[in-house]
This record gives C-alpha cells, sequence and structure tokens, in this order.
DNA sequence: TTATAAAATGTGAACGTTCACATTTAAGCT
DNA sequence: AGCTTAAATGTGAACGTTCACATTTTATAA
C-alpha cells in the first residue's frame, strides 16, 4: 500500500541510497536528482517515519527529525483559551524551525494511558518532547527513560528532576494583583485559586506573603477553574452576606465570578472590583472589559520550542535552565 | 537508549517470540509468562512503535493499534472553544476505545507542512484518520494513499471523495436561529459569517434561502471568526447609522459584536437582540447571557470516534455515511 | 515402553531506512 | 594514452518487531 524508497528507486533506474541523497539535499549529478524527483513524484512517494525511526536511537538528534511531542498533563483541559494559545505560540515556533508538534493529551484515570503515552513518545522520529502543566518527578524521569530532550513549559520542575523549562511569573504576576487591588483600596479581596496542589494555587500563596497584612481580610478558596464553580461560589457568598470588595482569580473563574456578581446587580466595579490572571483574548470584549495579568502565552510555548531545539542541537543544556516570562497587568474596566 | 524485546528475552531466557506471545496474551507456561513480565518491568520495556509498524501494512488494522491521528484543517485555530470541545469528545471516546488520539494542526502556509503531515499520518500504529474542519478533495485522496481509514468532522466531505463524516446539522441550526428571529419580531438582522468558502458561511446562505424574504432586509459580513473583526464590523455598522436590530453569528463573532454594541450604549436586547451559535461554555455566563444554537460539540468528535473504529473494524464502511447532529436553540437573555 | 497428538517454544525472513564503506565513473594532469 | 584524484553511485548490514513455519517439550493413549 505504502510505496518504497526501493520503488523509487527502480523507477529512476538508481539504487536506493540516490534516492536517499536526493531527499537529503547531498550531491548528486543534477540529472540524476531530477529522474529521482520525477520518480518520487509520480508514485506519490512518502517516507516512512516508521522505518527511520528504527535507525533512531542514533538519528534521535540528527537533523532528520522532523516532529516532537507536544504533552499535556492531567489536568491541563479546564484552562483551554490557555493552553490553546500555548499551542499557537508552539505551532508558529515549530513551522518556523520546519517541525511538526504532535499534541497528546494525557488522561490519568484511563488504564495503561501512561503505557500508550510511552510508547507514543518513543515514535521514532520524535526529536523531543514538550511537557505542558503540572507533572510529577516520576513521570518526568520515565519520559526521560524515553526520549532524553524534555523542556517543561508553564510549570514548576518538581524537586529531583533536571529538566530545562519556560516558566510564566506567575508569583510576580500574582503579586501585581495584589498591588493593583491595594491601589483600587480594596479591603477584604476574594481569591479564586486552582486545585491545591497547582502552581497557580501555589503562586497566589507566595505572593499573599508579602501583602496579606495590608487588607483586613482575605478569603482563599479553591476551584476546579470551571466557570461553574466560580459563579456557585460567589453565589453563596453574595447570599451568605460575606462582605468582599473584590475577586481574583483566573480569568476563566473571573468569568463566572463576574456573572454571579450580575445575577445579584451587583456593580463592577463600583462595588466590586474583578482582576483576572492569564488575559486571555476574551477579556477585552466582555463587558465590562476585565482587568488582568497579562501572560504572553505565545512566547511562553515559542521559548519552548526554541528551548527544545537547543536542545536537541547542542545535546545538552546547562543545568535545569528556567526562562521566566514576565507578568503584565492590563487595567481595564473592571478595576 | 531503548530496550528491545531481545533484551527482556534474554533476560527471561526465552526467545523474543515469546515475549511478543506474552504481550499478546497468547498461551503460555504460566510460569514463563510470569519471568517475561518481570523481565520487562525490570527492564521496563516500552515497544517500539516504530518497529511494530514496519510490519504494518497488514498490522495497521490488527487489534494492536493503540492510536489514530486527529488532524485539524487550516482554518480550525481560530474556532478554539469549539475544536477543544470537539477534542474533549474525542479523547473520552478515544479512552473507552483504549485509543490515544494524536493532535496534528495542519498549517498551510508553512513549507513542506503538507509532506510531513503525510510522514506523521505514515507512522506505524497509527490504525486511522479523523479530520477535522474544511479539507479538499485532493488532500482527502493524499491522505487516504496513506492511511485507508479516515473520518471526517464538521465538514461536509468535498464532491468526489467517498468519507464517512459526522456532521452537525449546520443548515438546521440556522433554520432555528432565523426561526427565532423573526418570532423576536425582528425585521433587519446583521448576519456575521466566517470566511466565504466555509461550511458555516454555507449553511447560512442555505438556511437563508427559506427565511430572507420574511425579513425587511438582511445584512451578511464575513469575517475570519475574531471577535475583533466582529467588533470592528458593528462599530462601523452603528457608526454609519445603519438600521438593525438583531445579530446573528457564532458565539466568539456573538462576544466582539456584543461588546461593539455596549460600546455604544445599546441595549440588548431591547434595541438589539443577539443569536449565537455552537453554545460554548461561555455563553452562559456572559451577561447578558448569549442565546444560542446548541452543538453536541462532544458528540460530534465521539461519534466520529466510533464510527473511525467501526471503520477499522469491519474493514469497510458502508459508502459515505454522515452521521448528523441535531442542532438545539438554547433562549437566553440576548433576545 | 513407544507412538502420537497437542502444547510450548524457537528461527529465519521481512518490513523501509540509513550508515559505513566499497565500487564505479568522470575529470584533470602529464 | 596512462595515471591520479575526486565525484558519483552502489552494497551489505542493522534497527526492533512480527509472521509463518520449524522444532522441541510435555501430556495422553496404547
Amino acid at each position: 500500500m505504502g510505496v518504497s524508497i526501493v520503488e523509487v528507486a527502480r523507477r529512476a533506474k538508481v539504487s536506493r541510497m540516490t534516492v536517499t541523497r536526493v531527499m537529503r539535499n547531498d550531491p548528486v549529478r543534477e540529472e540524476t536528482r531530477k529522474r529521482v524527483l520525477e520518480s518520487m513524484r509520480e508514485l506519490s512517494y512518502v517516507p516512512s517515519l516508521a522505518a527511520r525511526a528504527m535507525r533512531s536511537h542514533d538519528t534521535l538528534r540528527s537533523s532528520r527529525a522532523t516532529c516532537f511531542a507536544l504533552v499535556f498533563g492531567v489536568d491541563t483541559q479546564k484552562a483551554d483559551e490557555f493552553f490553546c494559545e500555548v499551542t499557537r505560540g508552539v505551532e508558529k515556533q515549530a513551522a518556523e524551525f520546519g517541525l511538526c508538534a504532535l499534541q497528546v493529551h494525557w488522561l490519568e484515570d484511563v488504564k495503561d494511558s501512561w503505557l500508550r503515552m510511552q510508547a507514543v513518545l518513543s515514535i521514532g522520529g520524535l526529536c523531543g518532547v514538550i511537557l505542558a502543566g503540572q507533572f510529577r518527578a516520576g513521570e518526568i524521569r520515565s519520559i526521560q527513560k524515553v526520549n532524553p530532550n524534555i523542556v517543561i513549559v508553564d510549570s514548576p520542575v518538581p524537586p529531583g528532576v533536571k529538566v530545562p523549562g519556560v516558566e510564566s511569573d506567575n508569583i510576580g504576576g500574582c503579586r501585581l494583583a495584589f498591588k493593583h487591588l491595594l491601589q483600587c483600596k480594596v479591603k477584604n479581596p476574594v481569591v479564586l485559586a486552582g486545585p491545591k496542589e497547582h502552581y497557580f494555587s501555589k503562586a497566589i500563596a507566595g505572593a499573599l506573603c508579602d501583602y496579606r497584612r495590608q487588607f483586613e481580610s482575605v478569603r482563599i478558596f479553591n476551584t476546579d477553574y470551571s466557570m461553574e464553580s466560580a459563579r456557585k461560589r460567589i453565589n453563596r457568598l453574595v447570599e451568605e452576606k460575606v462582605g468582599f470588595d473584590a475577586v481574583f482569580g483566573n480569568d476563566t473563574l473571573c468569568v463566572g465570578a463576574m456573572r454571579a456578581l450580575a445575577e445579584h446587580g451587583m456593580q463592577i466595579p463600583l462595588q466590586v472590583k474583578v482582576v483576572g490572571f492569564d488575559d486571555i483574548p476574551a477579556c477585552q470584549y466582555l463587558s465590562p472589559s476585565l482587568t488582568s495579568v497579562h501572560i504572553d502565552k505565545q512566547s511562553l510555548g515559542g521559548e519552548a520550542v526554541k528551548m527544545l531545539v537547543a536542545l536537541v542541537r547542542d545535546g545538552k543544556m546547562s543545568g535545569s535552565v528556567k526562562l521566566p516570562i514576565k507578568a503584565v497587568l492590563k487595567k481595564r474596566e473592571t478595576t
């Protein structure tokens, strides 16, 4: 069913190797090259990555590899728009390098999922792996066995593993948010964090160390990043007449929160200020538009690719490089 | 770097074939099986998909295949939330079958992108391909050469190709929207379509055949599905004092449109009604919440996977099956 | 016990590439 | 022409599996 290099060679009356050379732009007589190219076209030859991969363990870091895997961790599904943007950044940069990104979601709850993942990652022609989201040290080590070129994006590298990575400055971003809330004379903010062990939640805790004292009260709630959980939470607070004058959380959560506030006829920003995090595209188009801490998600992805390429090219990276992507506050109508 | 079946075999003091048999659950003496399994564990053996793929052309439809590709067409990037949901449906159903979905975006403007795509699709262990979005007949035929098991999702199958597919009832959905607008006494709707040749745009045209006469005027504009283009368009209409009393377009476009209306202090739904399409999660959380034509995006993805599995299992599908996913109007506050 | 069938295990070849090296062809010089 | 060197092209082996078939071991029956 597939056309092999041998058939192309036969048709062009040359050997397999010459065909390979043509593909590689190695020196071949012009006339021969033309015959081969024509032969490839006519048979609509597609090289078999599988076969290439067989010679892989040495080929892996060769210039021929055309793909890398972009693996999404377990919790990444909720934060849609965020990772969509990261992915876009990855793909743009990948295209720049002539690479192709194979995306895989890792679903924790499915049996054998992990084994299948590993098998996928050992597919030939994969020059490396970018991990997006949260991974445990053991998981990373497993992956390293299968493919040594790993870059981790938007997640703190767990202790005990050495992996280069790109990281948004979440703590710095949270600080900006709190500082801004203070400037807005907020006294009793409600903070909507993600799941307990999550990067974002920890960053919030980190940033609060510096600012907590300056507020009268700070209420923190963990959520699953869904709009619904934010809406419910805020609804409950309002119904229980808990006093608060601001909400801070990621953009998705803020959308849910704003809905709840609207349902109760509360004025934004008059009665309650709202500050988001991530600055997803929709922020500008909400009414009122959402003040948010901007993270350059595309850079996050793009830089990860650059790092991966460097890693592949130079063989090794100097230790556990962390490239921070800085956060910027975008003031809009909710504050 | 990778552990091969031979090493596992050696360690367990058996032949390669016995190891294979253990993996396949073929009959093997219990004691031997235990030795092999242990050996596999200790060496943390991961079978090489690449190597498996080499025997592929017959293996392809065998039960061993663990992955399929989910390919996104050129224009799919804009419609983020929509395809995120479709993907989620695909992955849930894939997990159900013990399969793993490899996502690939096809970026048109990048050179050799198409060739790389094809190479990826011919990766071993891929039991099939799901195409999401718009593809041309020639493209589909090319892919068919590389991998015969194709299902197309949310795109009309181009004439001249026989591919089974799952399709949302876009025309029906648009009819619902227009009918609803009429019920709301709308006389002069503005319609925000996608790019000219797009499925959605054509569905709008199709549905309008039946309803155009019943409106006083219908203004249709093509967009690139971005919020910004919708906002600009509506802004211009307002500034040019073009009279209209409703906006219809996909949800993303509606968000942009609503922003524009809000900027001009126009009341929704009093002065202008807004009806979306797709019913992305955010619709319910906007203020006012967005009336939208609901498409069950997860089913779209899930059914595609079921179809693919059937295709792989039975070898062939009866012609060009089209499974329609029906559309439902969700009335909310914008009408 | 030996013959016979059944169960368990092993073997060579093949899949499509590429590598390292071998061979052929062409070109340049005296 | 004949010799040397460079350029162009070809070959066998290897990558990790699996298949079809071959061989060995074990169980069963006479």
